[in-house]
DNA sequence: CTACTTGCAAATAATTTGCATGCGA
DNA sequence: TCGCATGCAAATTATTTGCAAGTAG
């Protein structure tokens, strides 16, 4: 089946952690996402099928899933955070429109590894991610709103 | 004076705002604060010497001033917003410490301007900006919890 | 004087937590 | 069975908004 998925129950029954079907439904939506989703966006399309999954089950389980690695957390500037799981692979980062606030993944990253080995050495710090979005206004607005 | 601080009451006079005390108390905290400030952090300040200033008007300023381009909004991963003011020619980011929370300016940008020309034309996106933080653990946090 | 601003309080919005019940291993 | 998980509701935290009173220009 699907690899990415099988690793992470893998991780997730390794952990000690439950293999759930509210668990499996999180990363089955994550997995089909089309780009990085808001907590409530998971939760609207899971609660489709199963009207009684809550809110707050959504948040822990993303927690633990953070925790883990399986998925990234992404900040558009807009009050949420968003998230998407991580294909081993295909590290990218994102144009975010701040007019309609959809997202386009890029698959340039600037941060090459002799920039972080620098800062490393340097900083004595140790990275164990990063963050980069480029935010300004997509096609489609900069059309309709003529900006 | 300042120039920084000369040029933003200019260009809030411009815009037709208005140089009330609490805008001036506002930027003279970002500029002598040490690094980005969350709201709290500001009115915290603020309030030692004015105690009936209220956080409102400080996220109301702030609005303004990140409008204006006078400061700029940075996201920690933390939970709050923090801000920072545009010093011209100091264009640079932060290693952020997720255990301590704290942050340190690095002057590299890894985001040139060959790439956002290509990125801009390819896929007709008007940048307006970008973020790009390092997470991770810093030196003190490293020793101190045998990260 | 007059429009922009402020402070207060109440309203939202996102996220977290306590607790009794439920269910996977 | 046993401990991690879930759902519900209440609590927190960050931020926004309505409104009457205040003040810069």
């Amino acid at each position: 089946m699907n690899l990415v998925h099988e690793s992470a129950i893998e991780q997730l029954r390794q952990k000690g952690y439950k293999i759930t079907p509210q668990r499996q439904e999180i990363l089955k939506t994550l997995e089909a996402a089309p780009g990085p989703q808001s907590v409530e966006d998971i939760h609207r399309q899971i609660a489709e099928r199963y009207p009684n999954m809550s809110m707050d089950t959504v948040y822990r389980n993303i927690a633990v899933l953070l925790e883990l690695g399986i998925v990234s957390k992404l900040n558009f500037q807009d009050g949420k955070n968003r998230f998407e799981i991580n294909c081993a692979g295909k590290h990218h980062h994102h144009l975010v429109c701040l007019t309609c606030g959809l997202s386009e993944a890029v698959e340039i990253c600037p941060f090459n590894t002799l920039d972080q080995q620098r800062i490393a050495r340097e900083k004595k710090f140790e990275i164990t991610g990063h963050s980069f979005e480029i935010f300004g206004h997509c096609a489609k607005c900069r059309e309709k709103y003529k900006l």
